[in-house]
Parts: structure tokens; C-alpha cells; sequence
DNA sequence: ACCCAAACGCAACGCTTGTTGCGTTACGCT
DNA sequence: AGCGTAACGCAACAAGCGTTGCGTTTGGGT
């Protein structure tokens, strides 16, 4: 019983995710996956993306050494099947009733998770692996197009309610939250000017003022 | 001379660049320097950063190993003397009459530097390196801010033309620039959905639109 | 022209990373 | 319950990374 190590996780109940596209995604190998996970996590927060390394999680996890190499890679596939994990929670966006209060409290969301370095360190970690490794550009990839996608219904209940001109199917929603959430990436990675309550009540502003002025219509 | 290697770069003339702060600028030191930065900007188009080694510098650039350990402490200060030196350079924003041009063909450039490898390669570097060392982190930021800077007389020109309302202290610039460029960063490095030319006019529109909202106004 | 120290070259080294071959465990199927 | 193999553990290894001590070159001041 290699799991049972001293971090003592929760192996074997609900969070032994399985493993799709394999031929024994049960069992050992969930239980084996959900202990990497753990370690991961726990590693990132602790050391960052750059003071993670396999051995880390190998001591942390139970799992061997060449297990680790051979199923993830490396610390690129270690990073990027967090990511994967990470997509397939039951997240959905705030609903306060109008469409600037909703995109508000997603930008404070955003501007919250960088602040507390559990929740950070994670999303930062995979930002920055992408720049190394093609699959963890592509989970990166495909974790914010499901995202962005699940925050269309923001833009949805604001056209119902009459906040925003036309049917559904005229405005770009994915583009709308979009442009609010960019600002704040912009400044927490590019510019590294950081994050703040302001930041996010500007980036909602704007991204408003030009929905309003109709940059955000497709079609006519 | 172990500086005259097999590629022969131009050492000791314009750009044998001096380094401040220390003892001794000149001369060898100012060589040395030269070398390396160049080593350093074809081994990022080559490899990227990832595939960037300190012994790859060593041998391209003539400079022993132990000298680029000791002066710039790894790979991340390697990258991030290349940003200081990038900052050092001519370049203006682009001046075409009209506060849709000038910020249109600034979105432009960004969009074009990011599909030409040779140049794309060094600014991904930089970001890269920033997860890894506060230097980097510090110097992409001092670079960005500098940069910002220089287009502020873009909006200056725009108010000057009566583009923008009010005097000039009444408009925050560099906040309108930002706004300009901050998506087309979002997609290349978070979301990862690549850059097009549409990518940037829509970018430009939306900070126009907001700025003619009056988002981007300080004080009253 | 001289001197001193800053800056660099050199060789060797310990350490970490990633790989390989083989043996063992246990999942899933019949 | 029994079997085949997917999945994992283990030990040993090769290669690359980063460091250290010491000697040599050379910039800059007098």
C-alpha cells in the first residue's frame, strides 16, 4: 500500500478520478492519479511552477519516479492534467440580477483567486507551462474556451432582461467577457502591474461602454 | 581573443554595449556583453526558452560558462538582460493623423511581431522567464511601463486634434493603450487562441469605443 | 609606464534530471 | 476463481546542470 503515505489523502473515495482513453482507468490507477493530483497541487503552492520538480511529487504522491515520467512526461503533463481536472468542477458564473453586477463579481473572482496564493499558484503554474510544452498550451486552451463558455449565459439573462439591444444570437457574449477578463491577465502577466478592486471595476467599465456601443454585435 | 568565434559579430563597435553599475563598463566587459546578447537572442529564436541552455550561450557566444553563471545567475537573467537592452532601443509609436490609425497600427505591430518568430521569440522568452525570477519579472515590468509611456502622445495628439474631450491631464493615455493592447496579449498567452488582424481591429474598437464613453477620464 | 583589482578562463567536481531493463502487483475479463 | 496484461515499483545508469578553487587577462586609475 505505497498510497498510504504521509500526507494520507483521500485516495480512495470520491476524488479517485478515472482515467478516460485508458484500459484500466479504475482502481489502482485512479487511486494513483488522485494522490498526483494532491501532491501537484501541494507542490505548487508551496514551491511554485518553477521549484516543482517530479522527484517532489514522487516523494509526496507514493508514485514512483518512472511512473510519473512515463504516464505524464514530466512536470509539462503533471501541470496540464491539473487543468484537466480542474475543468470538470461544477464552476458556474455569479448571477446578481443585472449584467454589470455579474460581470463584477467575475472580475473580483478573478482578482481574488490571484490574491490567495492556493488558488494562484495553480492557474499561473499552467499559464506558465504552456510556454513550454504543446499539451499544456492546448489543455490551457481548451480550460478557458469551456470557461468563457459557461459565462455566455451572463450575457444571455442581460439580453432577456432587455439590458443589451437584440435577439440572443446578435451579441458575442464569449467576446464580451472576454474583453473584461483580459485587463486583469494583461496586468497580473504582462505587465506584472498586479491586481486590484480598481482594476476590476475599470475592466468591467470598459468592456460595458463598448457592449453598449455595440462592438460586441455579430452580424448585422 | 576567445571573442572572435565562429560568428564573428560585431563586438567592438556600436553595439558593445556598456554595463552601468558596475566597475568597469567598458572594454571587455562591454564585448563580453555584446556577445552574449546575441547568442542569447538566436539560441530564443532557434529553441525557445525552453530549449534556451546557459552551455548553449557558452559555446555560441565564445564566453565561458562560469562567466554567464556568475554575471547573470542562469537563464533568467540571461533573458532578462535582453529585455533591458530592448528597452534601450528608438522606437516611437506609430503617428498616421488619427487616434484610430496611430492605435490601430500599434495593434498591428503587436499582431505582426507575434507572427515573426525572430521577434515573437524573445518577448514570449521574457514572459516566460517572469514566472520563474522576480528580475525578470521586475524588468518586464519596467519595460512595459516605459513602453506605455512612449504612446501616451498618441492620445496627446488625438486630444490636440480634438479627438478626445477635455485638456490633456483629463485623459489617462496609457490606460487607453493598455485597454488597446491587453486583449491581443490575452489571447496569444492565456487562452491561446493565436493572433489575427481582426483580433486587433476588434481590440481597437472596443477601447475606443470606451474611451469615447469617457472611461478612460481621471479626475472630474 | 606601472600597478591593482575587476573580470574572465579553465578544469574538475557533485548533484539533479530523465532513461532503461526487468521484475512485481493488481485491474478487468471470462 | 483464474488468467493475461496493463500498470507500477525498483535499481542502476547516462547526461546535463550548476558550483568551486585557482590561475590568467585586462580595464582604469595614478
Amino acid at each position: 500500500m505505497p498510497v498510504d503515505n504521509e500526507q494520507n489523502v483521500q485516495a480512495t473515495d470520491g476524488t479517485g478520478v478515472a482515467r478516460p482513453g485508458t484500459r484500466r482507468p479504475g482502481g489502482r490507477t485512479a487511486r494513483t492519479r488522485a494522490a498526483v493530483r494532491d501532491a501537484v497541487l501541494t507542490g505548487l503552492t508551496e514551491h511554485g511552477y518553477s521549484g516543482l520538480t517530479v522527484e517532489y511529487v514522487a516523494e509526496h504522491s507514493g508514485v514512483h519516479k518512472t511512473t510519473l515520467y512515463r504516464r505524464w512526461g514530466g512536470v509539462d503533463g503533471l501541470v496540464a492534467d491539473i487543468l484537466d481536472l480542474a475543468g470538470e468542477d461544477s464552476w458556474t458564473p455569479p448571477d446578481t440580477g443585472s449584467l454589470h453586477g455579474d460581470l463584477h463579481a467575475l472580475a473580483l473572482e478573478v482578482v481574488h483567486s490571484f490574491a490567495d496564493p492556493a488558488s494562484a499558484a495553480p492557474t499561473s503554474a499552467v499559464i506558465a507551462a504552456a510556454f513550454q510544452s504543446e499539451p499544456a498550451a492546448q489543455a490551457l486552451r481548451a480550460y478557458y474556451a469551456e470557461r468563457f463558455t459557461r459565462c455566455e449565459v451572463i450575457v444571455d439573462r442581460a439580453v432577456a432582461r432587455g439590458e443589451l439591444p437584440g435577439p440572443r444570437s446578435a451579441i458575442d457574449g464569449g467576446a464580451l467577457v472576454r474583453a473584461a477578463a483580459a485587463p486583469l491577465f494583461f496586468r497580473q502577466f504582462i505587465t506584472r502591474e498586479g491586481l486590484d478592486e480598481p482594476a476590476a471595476d475599470q475592466a468591467v467599465a470598459v468592456a460595458l461602454a463598448a457592449a453598449h456601443a455595440g462592438m460586441f454585435t455579430t452580424g448585422t
